[in-house]
DNA sequence: ATGCATGAGTC
DNA sequence: ACTCATGCATA
């Protein structure tokens, strides 16, 4: 709280949008023309998922799921669920699977709204159509884990003035990203901007208008390697984006530059970035010619957010819950949250992350 | 690299 | 209450 009060602004700003309240007029429609592209996800997707456990029963229950799913079927998916659990069985002890490390923290904490309140928020960019994709992929999980070799940084170039100076000791220069909630923004500000109202791909001349997403990974790929020939890092590469001030554009995180270059964004996402990006990789590779530096500090303390973890069981259960219905209702989630002794907002969550994770890109229908 | 979460914009 | 774009925290 008493940081709260503080809040004030940080020295920082540089809005990019300093006038211009509501930004270009690009993703006003985007969600409709999202939605007129896509094929409608949702449903269609029962089929035959859960191949570990080789009984489909739940499938053909189907038709009750609209009707009775309740028990009956609730109580399917976690035997199915059971099955598995017991089959691996190896944690003494399992229940809450939200554990907090906090210690005891007075009161609650973590998830839901608490946190903090941060104020970013910014959206958007979306531009024209999509494909649709809409994979299926194995909710199971993922197993491959590819390791990644560690950092290699030197200082590196300096077309961002933010990123820089930190780095130095912790791999991770949490100093940038931190800053304290209000904080944002710098950064908070993204995007929106984008051309005009391309929709449909007219043939504007020009910009950018394709879909063509061999284009989109290729010049990920590029953009990763270039990107590390200058010695720069995927957190400098988003906090640098906001010096190249494009309107509606601020900076980004590792995360989303991470997802970017292996194409885990939705194929939109992806279109949207990609002239920023290419943007900041030309400005970068120019600024690198010219050698300069800029040193920088932050300093940023604040409390930090506990991510909830979902123990491998209830996992488990919930994506055959999942399996049989992406979707469920209030109450359903309700049950669900019930059962595995989760917190309803929790498994709701679960079930939004789940839905957006099977529609990204990555290898969706085109792999 | 990814899991859980927030928030704006929609429906 | 959902979808999407993103982000913090963490594996």
């Amino acid at each position: 709280a008493i940081m709260m009060s503080m809040n004030s602004k940080q020295p920082f700003s540089v809005h990019p949008i300093l006038h211009e309240p509501k930004y270009t007029p690009l993703h006003s429609s985007s969600e409709a023309i999202r939605r007129a592209c896509l094929p409608t996800p949702s449903v269609s997707d029962t089929r035959s998922r859960n191949p570990s456990s080789s009984l489909l029963c739940p499938v053909q229950l189907q038709g009750n799921i609209f009707a009775g799913f309740d028990e009956s079927l609730l109580q399917r998916a976690e035997a199915l669920a059971a099955v598995d659990i017991v089959a691996q069985k190896s944690h003494p002890f399992k229940p809450d699977a939200t554990y907090h490390t906090m210690t005891t923290m007075t009161s609650m904490t973590c998830t839901p709204t608490s946190s903090s309140g941060h104020l970013h928020h910014p959206s958007v960019l979306t531009s024209h159509h999509h494909t649709h994709h809409q994979p299926a992929q194995g909710l199971e999980g993922d197993l491959l884990e590819h390791l990644t070799p560690g950092l290699a940084l030197g200082a590196m170039a300096g077309p961002d003035v933010c990123s820089a100076a930190t780095h130095g000791a912790h791999a991770h220069m949490s100093a940038i990203n931190h800053m304290p909630h209000h904080h944002h923004h710098g950064q908070s500000v993204n995007m929106h901007a984008h051309s005009l109202a391309s929709h449909g791909s007219l043939g504007s001349g020009g910009v950018e208008a394709e879909p063509d997403p061999r284009e989109l990974e290729s010049f990920a790929e590029r953009f990763k390697q270039r990107r590390i020939k200058l010695g720069v890092t995927q957190a400098d590469v988003g906090a640098a984006l906001a010096n190249l001030k494009i309107p509606g554009v601020g900076c980004l995180s590792q995360s989303t530059i991470c997802r970017f270059e292996s194409l885990t964004l939705s194929h939109n996402n992806m279109v949207a970035l990609k002239p920023i990006l290419e943007a900041w990789l030309e400005e970068a590779e120019r600024a690198q010619r010219e050698k300069m530096a800029k040193p920088e500090i932050f300093s940023g303390a604040d409390k930090k957010r506990k991510r909830t973890s979902i123990a491998a069981p209830e996992k488990r259960s919930l994506e055959a819950y999942f399996a049989v219905q992406p979707r469920p209702s209030s109450e359903k989630i309700a049950a669900i949250a019930e059962k595995l002794d989760l917190k309803k907002n929790v498994v709701r969550v679960w079930f939004c992350n789940q839905r957006q994770k099977q529609k990204r890109m990555k290898f969706s229908a085109t792999h």
